[in-house]
RNA sequence: GGCGCAUUCGUCUAGUGGCCUAGGACACCGCCCUCUCACGGCGGCGGCACGGGUUCGAAUCCCGUAUGCGCCUCCA
């Protein structure tokens, strides 16, 4: 995988990346990572730590060091030169370009589309160094792939146009071919290519939502692949064991960020009890919330099911956190029911949600309300929302004395 | 404009000539469950881009058209 280091990686290319893995893990392979920094006035700052924090965060390993093109400018002079002596290159302005054959066809089987082919004719004299002595990626690329020793190259299929050029040089300095395998793009659901408009596109935005990892790299295999018509959800080593670049589609895929919420949400409810509260944890420390863990841990079960991205979770739990704003608007001929609560509240034993269910049932059905229309001032009261973790299960964390305090203010 | 790639429900896809009156999932709609939200259950809506061929038979093979996308940089 070769990304260029401008910026923070992209999903799209984590996609890209992820065939590459699954491919290279599933055949006992090596993955190799490799940064493509030729154009040293494109590269970013730190672009390189983030790349590798990203694969880090999702658990996409690669083998050996990380290279670097720019490391290989020499040798790529060196077989320029030896290209030029041998008339497979020549001199213009200072540069050097490759001289592309004018007739036939360029052609490879690649491992997605199957035969694709080129008119020679339309290949143009491709620049393989520039005059300030810098190789290009279209020389650069190629070279390395032939130099590490790169038996598959995976990529998006906006290379497409560049591999018959590749395969040209490859063939001039008298190197095998590696396997090309063009995987299509994923595109916003607008069909255009995947940009800020459409939501998030950088791996660091996702992490910020609260999107898990695991989660994450099950919905991007399903772009562009599928082991079947069924099977949707599968683990790291299923989808590892079940992956093959026939079954990849030829056809570009419109990222649905809805699914995506839809699937975190499924391993968000399919996590340990304590695996979640931990990443609830981890994901709040990262954002720079202070709330208390042992709180945070006993508040999780309560919104565990509710969940789809962890950042949903302070609208949920903010009151046990913080004071809340209550608007008596939305009180709404609710203080009766709050007053009894709170009499109903008072001095009860033991402070648990089982206990508190029967009491304040007891309340509704003694005012002779129904359930929702009875309990919904109370939620409001308790904690400022019309939305909540179960009421019961609320006041118990909360504790008497808080819950009291807000039903006294609420009532008033 | 040239070259290339692609085209199955709104979206992701299954389908490789008869198993397809096209299957699954997300989304959407309805009902049920229910203290809100969510989860869960049940049901519904909805698609082979178009036109020719080949064949007893085509979503599946061939040709053309249309549309979308990519590349055509001394970018990657």
């Amino acid at each position: 995988m070769a990304p260029s280091p401008t910026g923070f990686l992209h999903i799209g290319g984590v996609r890209t990346f992820l065939f590459n893995w699954l491919f290279a893990r599933h055949h006992g392979g090596e993955f190799r990572l490799r940064i493509e920094n030729t154009d040293t006035s494109r590269e970013v700052a730190e672009a390189v730590e983030q790349i590798e924090e990203s694969l880090r965060w999702l658990r996409l390993d690669w083998d050996g060091e990380t290279t670097f093109q720019l490391d290989r400018m020499d040798d790529c002079r060196r077989v320029a030169d030896q290209l030029v002596a041998d008339g497979h290159a020549y001199e213009d302005e200072g540069a050097i370009r490759f001289r592309m054959p004018d007739e036939g066809v360029t052609a490879w089987d690649d491992a997605v589309r199957g035969r694709v082919e080129f008119p020679n004719d339309s290949l143009e004299d491709l620049v393989l160094v520039r005059s300030d002595g810098r190789p290009t990626y279209n020389f650069a690329s190629p070279m390395e792939d032939v130099w590490d020793g790169i038996t598959h190259v995976i990529r998006a299929e906006d290379h497409i146009s560049n591999t018959p050029k590749q395969i040209n040089i490859i063939s001039a300095v008298g190197a095998a071919l590696p396997v090309y395998a063009h995987v299509p793009n994923v595109n916003g659901a607008d069909g255009k290519k995947l940009s800020k408009r459409h939501g998030a596109t950088g791996v660091d935005e996702f992490r910020r939502a609260g999107y898990l990892p695991d989660a994450l790299v099950n919905f991007l295999a399903l772009l562009g692949w599928a082991p079947d018509g069924e099977t949707t959800i599968m683990s790291r080593d299923e989808l590892i064991e079940r992956f093959s670049l026939e079954r990849v589609t030829p056809s570009p895929a419109q990222f649905d960020y809805a699914k995506l919420d839809w699937m975190n949400g499924v391993y968000i409810r399919a996590l340990p009890e304590d695996a979640f509260a931990h990443a609830l944890i981890l994901w709040l420390g990262e954002q720079g919330y202070e709330w208390d863990a042992v709180l945070v841990r006993k508040a999780a079960p309560l919104v565990q099911e509710k969940l789809s991205r962890l950042e949903e979770f302070p609208a949920y739990a903010r009151f046990l956190f913080e004071d809340v704003q209550v608007d008596p608007a939305e009180i709404d001929g609710g203080a009766p029911v709050i007053t009894a609560a709170k009499a109903a509240l008072d001095g009860l034993e033991p402070f648990d949600a089982a206990t508190i269910e029967t009491a304040l049932r007891g309340v509704v059905e003694e005012l002779g309300l129904k359930p929702r229309q009875g309990f919904q001032p109370i939620r409001i009261a308790v904690t400022g929302s019309k939305i909540s973790p179960g009421l019961f299960e609320s006041i118990e964390l909360l504790g008497r004395e808080t819950t009291l305090a807000r039903l006294s203010a609420a009532a008033s």
